[in-house]
DNA sequence: CCAATAACAGACTGTCAAGTCCATTATTTA
DNA sequence: TAAATAATGGACTTGACAGTCTGTTATTGG
C-alpha cells in the first residue's frame, strides 16, 4: 500500500502548513527544512498546489506560502487531485473497459471495496483535523 | 488509489488460474491471451510466484503451471508478496524512522487507517473465494 | 534419439516519475 | 532605485519499473 512520491510529499507539505500559524506565509526553503523533500523538487509540487487554488503564494520578501481557503475546506482528496493522484474508484484491475457492478471483472467487486475505502477516506478528512490531533504529537525527529 | 503494473498482473494472473480446472497445467501463452498481460513480462511474473511456492511448473509438451496449494490457501496478501508489493502497514507518510501510536507523525492516525484496511483486506480474502464469485461473472471483453 | 514444446534466465531497451539546475519575474526594504 | 528576497518556469538528468529479446534447459512424443 502506497501513494507516489509526489502524492506523499503533497500530503507532508500540506499537513505540516496545517500546523503553523495561519494567515503568516511559509516559504518552501522552511518547509523543505520541515519535510525533508527535495527543495527543487517540493518548489514544482507547490506550483501545482497554487495552481489547484490550494494555496496563495506572494513573492518577494516576506512572501511564501498561505492557505487559500480554511483548513475545514480543504480534504485529502483535494490535496491528491492537486498532483493529478486520482482518488476516483474507477480504474479496473484486470484493465477492462467496461468493468462494472452488472459485468465486473473476476477481482471487480474485491479490488471495489479497496477502491471505495481509499476514496472516501480521501473525501473524508480535512486539514482541519489534522490541526486538531497535532498538539497530541510529540517532536518529529530530524 | 492504484498498484503497481506487476502486482495487478499478479493478481489478474492468479484470479485467472483460479477460474480454470484445476490440476490441468495452464500454458503461459494461454494466460496471455486471457490476461492481456505481454508474454515476455508475464513469463517473468510467472518464475515470481513460482519461486514464491504459489504455482508449480512443469517444463516441456503438455506442460505449464498449476496451483501449489489448495485455492482457500493463496491469499492476496501472498500475491503480492511474490511481486514484492508491500501489504505491511509499516511505512509512515512523513518518511519517520519511529512513527508509531505513541510517537505519531502529522498523518500517523489518518494514514494508519488506510493502511490498516489494506493489509487487512489482502490478508482476508483468497482465491477460494475469486472462484466462487466467478460464475456470477459474465464474458470477459476481448 | 530427435524434434517439438514449454519453462527458465538474464541482458538489454524504453518510458516516465522523481529529482536537479539555472535563469526569470515579482516584491519589499533600505 | 538598487539590492536582496522569494516564487516561477522549464529544460535537463537520473533511476526504477516495465517491457523486449535471445538464448538455454528440461520434458515429452514419435
Amino acid at each position: 500500500m502506497k501513494l507516489t512520491q509526489t502524492a506523499e510529499y503533497a500530503l507532508r507539505v500540506m499537513a505540516i502548513i496545517a500546523s503553523l500559524e495561519p494567515g503568516k506565509p511559509v516559504r518552501a526553503m522552511d518547509l523543505t527544512d520541515k519535510t525533508g523533500i527535495p527543495p527543487h523538487y517540493l518548489s514544482k509540487i507547490m506550483r501545482r498546489l497554487v495552481a489547484a487554488g490550494l494555496l496563495k503564494s506572494q513573492k518577494g520578501r516576506g512572501g511564501g506560502f498561505v492557505l487559500a481557503r480554511p483548513l475545514s475546506e480543504i480534504f485529502f482528496s483535494d490535496i491528491l487531485k492537486a498532483v493529478n493522484y486520482n482518488t476516483e474508484a474507477a480504474v479496473c484491475v484486470f484493465g477492462w473497459e467496461e468493468c462494472s457492478e452488472e459485468n465486473p471483472c473476476p477481482l471487480h467487486f474485491f479490488w471495489r471495496d479497496v477502491k471505495n475505502y481509499f476514496s472516501q477516506w480521501a473525501e473524508k478528512h480535512t486539514l482541519k483535523e489534522v490541526k486538531e490531533v497535532l498538539p497530541e504529537v510529540g517532536n518529529p525527529q530530524v
